[in-house]
DNA sequence: TATTGCAATATTGTCGACAATCTGATTTTC
DNA sequence: GAAAATCAGATTGTCGACAATATTGCAATA
């Protein structure tokens, strides 16, 4: 706005980059669902105390990708057909909204920062690697929310987008397959960069609906897998 | 839904105590937007330490109603026009998602919540408890949402909640008047009632509307009283 | 006079230790 | 032998103190 803009000091505080790894940590699946966090084993391991660990928790807690009981522990939040369903709808309304929004707010940047993500998408796709597939994926479809100007639905779709990465990540790595090469973005770029609005937002229910449908497939595999009392086995253990 | 339900144990720590102080003194004004929350005086005042109360300020910090920058403090967030008028679409959004999918949910357990909810929006006005009454219809509007079947909707209203008790209050303190005793749920409530969802849709958002106009007037003229640099003076000391 | 450098102070971030609570095995009791 | 009571171990919650950082006031300097 005036003259240049300088972005702000990265803040280094051993909170946030514990908050960073936890959350990679989660989203990733290297802590699986419904696994117990050791506030002592993990401190040790990051070389950290305890303080800054549970305040860290405490955000993530907040942030929906952990669930804690008093005085039992901190768990990372089991996945069931109901949560992916409801991350599923959510995300439709959400979609609609965001698209509406940044419609008006589409420049030249926005294509060339549409054309950038799309490319990176492809080119994780080439790679075959799966964990970056998801991440840029999501990242290309945050670009609406991005653009709409509306803190508040950013911050909405990011709670949300924790979600939808971890439950994307646990599909990947029970395929344990590479990701179909072929590319889904396509269509979805080239509306937004059209003149229909409403078919654009049309697009984004029905492509998000495709990816959908295979996760609560998967989903539903899990549960009935271990049917009964509980949605998923509480391990314990987990890594040494 | 199987014979007797209980509710469950309440959870004493420390910590969630001061959530609920902490999230209430903001809610309702006593800490005022964009003042600092001293740890150490606020920790004294509550005779804890400042380890379970930075915990709890994490929390709210996740919330949405406080903001941190590292090594300089923790701020009640500002209020602006255009923080109010991001709550209010996104409101809209959810309001017409929320009514459809409580729709086919109506039971007459449902309708009596209604009745009493509604009932007790009336007390407040009538005993002009101008707190209280912002409470009360904040929880008749949050219905819709506990009985749409879906936690992830539930949460982001809930989120959203807390933005907008906030700013109500803010309002009605600054007019320092009771409000308007006319009731203007009764046609909200009967539409919720009635077999016409599209107009129970549209009726929310235009309904919601009305409240949000004086809202984002009376933001924008606390704006225009503070213009130029900041959007709200930080007053530093507050209370003794 | 405006700006820079420095010291003193206040406040936040982090640490290690202790208290409260839960869990599981062991012992006691019938 | 089974159920209840008890006790030891592990883990979470809380505390007080120290370290790191930011802020404020004042002196020095151009």
């Amino acid at each position: 706005m005036s003259g240049t803009d300088f972005d702000p000091i990265v803040d280094t505080t051993r909170r946030a980059e514990i908050v960073s790894l936890l959350r990679r940590a989660i989203l990733t699946g290297k802590l699986e669902p419904g696994q117990k966090l050791n506030e002592l084993r993990i401190s040790e391991q990051m070389r950290v105390s305890r303080a800054p660990l549970r305040e860290a928790m405490r955000e993530l807690v907040q942030e929906g990708i952990l669930t804690s009981i008093p005085y039992a522990g901190t768990f990372v939040i089991e996945v069931t057909v109901k949560d992916i369903e409801e991350a599923y709808s959510l995300n439709q309304v959400l979609d609609e909204f965001a698209i509406e929004k940044t419609w008006p707010n589409r420049t030249e940047q926005f294509f060339d920062e549409l054309d950038r993500r799309h490319d990176a998408v492809k080119q994780a796709t080439r790679e075959e690697d799966t964990t970056r597939q998801i991440e840029t994926a999501l990242q290309l479809h945050g670009l609406i929310y991005e653009w709409a100007d509306h803190s508040l639905l950013l911050d909405t779709w990011q709670r949300l987008t924790s979600r939808l990465q971890m439950y994307f990540a646990l599909h990947q790595r029970a395929r344990n397959e590479p990701v179909p090469s072929v590319d889904v973005h396509e269509e979805y770029v080239r509306l937004l960069k059209g003149n229909n609005m409403k078919a654009a937002q049309r697009h984004a229910r029905a492509h998000i609906g495709l990816d959908f449908e295979e996760l609560v497939a998967f989903a539903r595999s899990l549960e009935k897998r271990n049917a009964g009392s509980e949605p998923v086995g509480r391990s314990a253990g987990g890594k040494g």
